[in-house]
RNA sequence: GGGGUCGUGGUGCAGCUGGUUUAGCACACUGGCCUGUCAAGCCAGAGGUCGCGGGUUCGAGCCCCGUCGGCCCCGCCA
């Protein structure tokens, strides 16, 4: 016999009084009074308290049966509470159902842990269960959360003339960038697709096959080591549109954001977005991601530093170094202890060590304070009492990146971030190529399918690190969640500038061939963006860990406790595909 | 590839400097009592090769080596 319900768990209410209703969920838990028994019903909208009377049409010993996450189903009579008997912490907690029949749908083993928010399983626990992990309300509203966000994007997008337009995921290998997860081709023995790091290649190809503006939420794959924001398979809003400037990117992406946050409940952003270029956001900040959540920024104070008694400062200047300082507001009251510990965080981003003093009234407390004049240093360093004073001497680099790491612990320790507080900031202007000194040679800074500035265009050969581009990256407290370029369209530049980077003549054309073959017949300028999907939910709900807002996610070692993938295959199979398994590394 | 940290009943943890412990606590589980509970309560009970392998020792949950796994970080991630 074919059943339904007429309500979810979630539904009932005082106006629902006296009607008959039939709820179907798992049992969440039993409250066995001993002549009354009570059950709550729960399934993805809410929770339901089913009332299993004495003398009733079920029979008491009939409603013990029930145990946690039995799957049931209940026909009755839903009824107001008396006042004092409501639960307010449950939506439907006004009423309860009165029940009549009692139908088991399914039973339950066991289970290893207690569904509910507060659940003391650990991670790994909750992976390896996580049809058991979903069922909790917390999950439940992150699943949501991310769909509703997802129907945003789609809406907003299609409104402004945006198709959603799906590309291959086997696809040809790229040794750029990060590395491929392969895929063994039975048709073509011994040769291999690769599982798209992203579908860059693909949308650019779009935009010279005239579809003018396209998006896609793509899943991207990428055989890296992992993180705590890093799976092996992600996903991106990727965006990409034809004749287009970066100041209509950032407009439509603005409007993009805030349609997300004020329609999947992160509130109002206030647009436009500020805009910040690469070399200001290193200067003030140390970082090319910065959480501007809190100042602190960092000053120049080379000069003053030129004249100080600090011999180790007028050694580094004199070597062509730079000293750099932050004044944390309120950071005269750290302890030794904390100011050591910053000191700790500056040397493991390159400095030799952290000069530090404290301000107060007319004068420099501690660590270096004695070898500077008070009026000088706190009007150079933009210090006030109270605060606490922190310099770095060396190349401009790495003072600007220790700092940034060290300001960013200040920023933890003294303007503790409230909930809430969302942060937007474009990047740009970004150099095109990085100098990697390991390799010794010039590398892509982000990606280099795009389009330098006209006026530094003519120094690629001569001069690349002096090149910049159409590259932006946003931010959103202190992490980057989207990236993107204006991009080359003309494939005789685009060459260039992979000759830049070492990819020349035929290798060109047998890596990137048939982009550069496309860009050639008559590739309009176009450009795009791509957002980190998983960290932007993750953001937007206030998380921590990817983890959570993806449903079946892979451990920090590419493992998935649940279905237990990667695993052996058989030889047969092997064979198919004309492979051949090497023995395992002996010792 | 490297570093840190954790691994003890179903789950989360405690277990000191190696020996008075029969490996303890909470939750979950099982049985009983209870007619208004909603983190129900009370009583009783069952449940452990201390991740795995090796070593040191009269004796190892505890020390050493290796290994597997979770988490975090560096490298890596155009």
């Amino acid at each position: 016999m074919e059943r339904s319900r007429t309500h979810t768990c979630g539904e009932l209410r005082k106006e629902h009084a006296g009607e008959a209703a039939v709820l179907m969920g798992w049992v969440h838990r039993v409250r066995d009074q001993g002549g009354i028994v009570f059950i709550d019903l729960r399934d993805r909208y809410g929770t339901t308290q089913v009332v299993v009377e004495p003398g009733g049409p079920v029979s008491l010993d009939v409603a013990r049966e029930f145990k946690r996450e039995y799957v049931a189903e209940v026909r009755g009579t839903v009824r107001l509470r008396p006042e004092e008997m409501a639960n307010r912490n449950l939506q439907t907690g006004e009423v309860e159902l009165v029940a009549e029949e009692l139908v088991l749908l399914n039973r339950c083993v066991t289970p290893p842990f207690v569904v509910e928010d507060d659940t003391d399983a650990s991670e790994e626990i909750r992976l390896q269960y996580r049809f058991l992990d979903l069922r909790r309300p917390k999950m439940q509203k992150l699943i949501e959360l991310r769909h509703h966000a997802a129907g945003v994007v789609r809406r907003y997008l299609s409104d402004k003339g945006f198709l959603e337009i799906e590309t291959p995921l086997l696809v040809r290998n790229s040794p750029e960038g990060a590395r491929d997860f392969l895929v063994p081709s039975r048709l073509s023995k011994g040769k291999f697709y690769s599982l798209p790091q992203s579908p860059q290649i693909y949308k650019q190809i779009l935009m010279v096959s005239g579809c003018d503006r396209y998006f896609q939420i793509a899943k991207c794959l990428r055989d890296e080591d992992l993180r705590a924001d890093r799976q092996p398979e992600f996903s991106q809003i990727d965006i990409e549109l034809s004749f287009t400037t970066e100041g209509e990117v950032f407009d439509i992406m603005d409007g993009l954001l805030a349609a997300i946050w004020k329609e999947a409940g992160g509130g109002d952003i206030s647009t436009p977005i500020p805009v910040i270029s690469h070399a200001e956001a290193m200067a003030k900040y140390g970082s090319d991601k910065p959480d501007i959540r809190f100042g602190m920024e960092i000053q120049d104070i080379s000069e003053l530093a030129a004249r100080s008694e600090f011999r180790a400062f007028r050694a580094v200047i004199e070597g062509g170094g730079t000293v750099r300082a932050i004044a944390a507001p309120g950071g005269a009251s750290l302890s030794r202890r904390e100011i050591d510990g910053l000191e700790e965080t500056a040397k493991r981003a390159g400095a030799k060590g952290l000069a530090w003093c404290r301000v107060s009234e007319g004068k420099l407390d501690g660590g270096v304070g004695r070898f500077f004049d008070h009026e000088a240093l706190t009007a150079a360093a933009g210090a006030s009492t109270g605060d606490l004073v922190v310099m770095v001497a060396a190349d401009e680099k790495t003072a600007l990146s220790s700092l940034g790491q060290v300001r960013l612990a200040l920023g933890g320790r003294l303007a503790p971030p409230s909930a809430g507080d969302f942060r937007f900031l474009w990047v740009n202007r970004f150099p095109l190529f990085e100098w990697d000194d390991e390799g010794e040679r010039w590398e892509p800074a982000h990606h280099m399918f795009t389009l330098p500035y006209d006026d530094e265009i003519e120094f690629l050969e001569t001069d690349p690190g002096r090149v910049h581009a159409r590259l932006y990256d946003m931010t959103l407290n202190g992490v980057e969640i989207a990236s993107g370029s204006i991009r080359c369209h003309d494939p005789e530049l685009q060459r260039r500038i992979m000759s830049v980077v070492g990819i020349r003549g035929e290798e060109a054309d047998r890596r990137f061939g048939f982009l550069l073959n496309a860009l050639s017949y008559g590739a309009p300028p176009h450009g795009g963006i791509a957002f980190g999907w998983d960290r932007l939910i993750t953001l937007l709900a206030g998380g921590d860990s990817i983890r959570d807002v993806i449903p079946f996610p892979k451990t920090t070692s590419g493992l998935s406790p649940m279905d237990g993938s990667p695993s052996d295959v058989e030889e047969e199979l092997l064979a198919d595909l004309g492979l051949r398994l090497l023995p395992r590394k002996e010792d």
